[in-house]
Formats: C-alpha cells, sequence, structure tokens
DNA sequence: AAAGGTACTTATCAATAGGTAAGTAATCAA
DNA sequence: TTGATTACTTACCTATTGATAAGTACCTTT
C-alpha cells in the first residue's frame, strides 16, 4: 500500500493535471485522504515543494519508461509515447508539462528549474528515437530530429488540451496523422 | 482612450494568458488600473463574466484578422496566422485557448462555451484556407484538411507555452518547419 | 524504562479571495 | 429643475488560502 506521502503526490498530480496548479488547496488532498490540511504540511511545508515532488514523480515515471522501451524497435517506442498521450487524453487529464507551463509565472524557480528538466528529458529523448529510427529506415521526417521531435510533443501536447474543448476524435485523427507521416 | 471597462478586460487578459485564470484577481486589476475593487465588480459582476468578455474579445479580433486576410492568397494567411503566435511568444503570452484548457475544469459552462465557440472558428478558418490552398497548388500536405490545421494549431500552441520553458529558438524551429512542410 | 523520532491532530493565524449593499458625484433626458 | 442613469467609492462580509506552533499517540532504539 502507498504511503500518505505517495498519495498526496499522487493526488496532487492529479488536481494540478485536471484543474490547473492555482486551483488546488491543500484541503483538497486533506479531505479526499481524511487526513487534516496540517499532515500534508508535515509531508510538504509549502505548496512549492509539492509542486516539486509531482514534477520530481514524473521525471522518474519517464525514466521508468524509457528503460522498458530500450530494446524495442523506434517506432513501436515512438507509438508507445502517443498511446501514452492517448492514456492522458481519455483520463480527462493534460500533460504535466503543459499544466505547469500554463501557471509558469506563478511558480518559484525551484519549481520552474524541475519543469524545464523534465521538458528536456522528453524532447531529448524522442530527438533521439527519432534520429535512430531515421537511420534504420524505419521512421521518415525531413526536419532535424530536434525539431521533428518538438512537432511531435507539441502536437500531442496540445491535443489533449484542445480535446477537452472540441471532442475527442481531435486527438485520434491527429495522432494517427502523426504516425502516418513518420511511416510514409 | 479606451473605457475602463475595455482596460479591465484587456488587463485580465494578459493575466490569463500570462499567468492564468485561476492566478489573477479583481485587486491586480484594481490595483493596475487605480480604481476600486467594487469598481471591476460594476463593470463585471462575477468573474466568470469577465472571463466571458475576455474570450468574446478574441472572438472579435479573430473576425477582424479574417476579414483583413480575405483577399490575401492561401501561402499568406497561413504565414500570417503563424507570425501570430509569435508575436504571442515573444510578448511572453500563450495563446488564449490554451490558458483556459488548463483550468477548463475550474470554468463555468458559460464560459466554456465561449471558448468552444473561438477554437472552433479557428479551426473551420484554418481547415478551409488549407483546402483552398491546396486545390491553388500553393500548399501541400497529405492528412485530411482539418487534421491537418489541428496539426498546425497544435504545433503553435503548444510551441508558445513549450517556449516558456525550454528557450525561443523552439518556437522559431516548429514555425518554420511548418511552413517548409507546406511548401515542399 | 527512557529517549527520540515519525506521523499525525488541534488550534490558530494573517492575508487574500470573490462578492455585495449603500452612498456619491457627475452627466443626461424630460 | 427634477429624476434617472452611469461610473464609480466606502465599507463590509464570509470563505478559503497557505502556513505555523504546540500537543499527542505510537513505534523504535538504546
Amino acid at each position: 500500500m502507498p504511503s500518505t506521502k505517495d498519495k498526496i503526490v499522487q493526488l496532487a498530480d492529479e488536481h494540478i493535471r485536471k484543474n490547473g496548479y492555482n486551483a488546488f488547496s491543500y484541503s483538497d488532498i486533506a479531505k479526499t485522504l481524511k487526513i487534516k490540511n496540517a499532515a500534508v504540511h508535515y509531508h510538504f511545508p509549502a505548496k512549492t515543494d509539492l509542486a516539486e515532488a509531482v514534477i520530481h514523480w514524473h521525471i522518474e515515471n519517464f525514466e521508468n519508461f524509457k528503460e522498458r522501451l530500450r530494446e524495442k524497435d523506434e517506432l513501436l517506442q515512438v507509438k508507445t509515447f502517443l498511446n501514452f498521450y492517448n492514456s492522458i487524453q481519455l483520463s480527462g487529464k493534460i500533460c504535466a508539462v503543459g499544466a505547469f507551463a500554463t501557471d509558469w509565472n506563478s511558480m518559484p524557480q525551484s519549481a520552474q528549474d524541475q519543469v524545464r528538466i523534465f521538458s528536456e528529458l522528453i524532447i531529448d529523448w524522442l530527438t533521439e528515437v527519432l534520429e535512430a529510427g531515421k537511420e534504420k529506415k524505419l521512421l521518415t521526417f525531413d526536419a532535424p530530429p530536434r525539431t521533428e521531435a518538438l512537432k511531435i510533443i507539441t502536437n500531442m501536447f496540445a491535443a489533449t488540451q484542445l480535446a477537452r474543448i472540441t471532442n475527442s476524435d481531435d486527438f485520434a485523427d491527429v495522432k494517427n496523422a502523426v504516425i502516418e507521416e513518420l511511416t510514409i
């Protein structure tokens, strides 16, 4: 069973990615876990500590994700990456990077630094996967690998946000178009 | 000189797109305009009224934007659209749709409806421009027009957010890659 | 058995949030 | 010239926010 501390991080993550960083409070979490407000402060003295922990959790998750995919071929790696965003969209959340980007200017630098590390981690990983996939003739694209990675990431990233507003077909359309373009 | 009411809308827009919907308060606006809190409530009784006015303002702006570009060729229309996001990025803001998408679940339905109208307006416009541009052989792309429009919009949309986190070159790279891909 | 840490609760706080009711000064229409 | 309308201010209110200090119950370790 996860510890209270872990539960707080998970709940905070859900709140942040469902309602935004500034729309959740300590009591939201306390009520759900049926503990007192101060108990949350015991584990995370300030809200920014909690924000940092959430991003740290994402960084660890992504490292695991990378590790699990290491031996697979590049097309499958990209597809799995896209499916990951698909599941985010289905659960009504958005990407953590997007959630923090909106509230960027109301976040302390320590948390900003963590988000920056997380973002670069994703971009660098996808850049390398695309590069390797192109060399092995598994993937096709014309832009430089990092630019292509940015294009795909921004597609996924914003599609989860847009799908909230329009309808979920839009997400699937974009996702399928990305795969098609890479495999022509 | 703009009326107080207009100034409030403009300031609210700036706050929303710089810090997020939930990160700004009536007193932020009141202080800047050197009026009292209650004066803002006089023009916009509830915060959601202000949010609606902000989106309404964007809808009007976009209608003007469309009108100004109507006679131009499709490539120029797309380029102008992309440059518009470029200026958003340079001013440290993000797209209004993105700002509201993050805080979507903490917004009242009346405001959600307005955002939905605004989003569809942009998507429909770009879809038509792309379609016409392809017919005239000014633009090339393989996906259905709406999907291609979604791809470009999500690129711009999230690139302004990502550029906050990484660096501004990323935005230009994505923008240029989008144009190149459409004009091969 | 004593001491110390861990994981909380109780109680409290100042600041800010969004919001309202009542008053006022200036303009405008009849 | 009166009455209404507009654009505010003054003065409040309640709820919530993030946060802290002090206490407590329960394990460990020595």
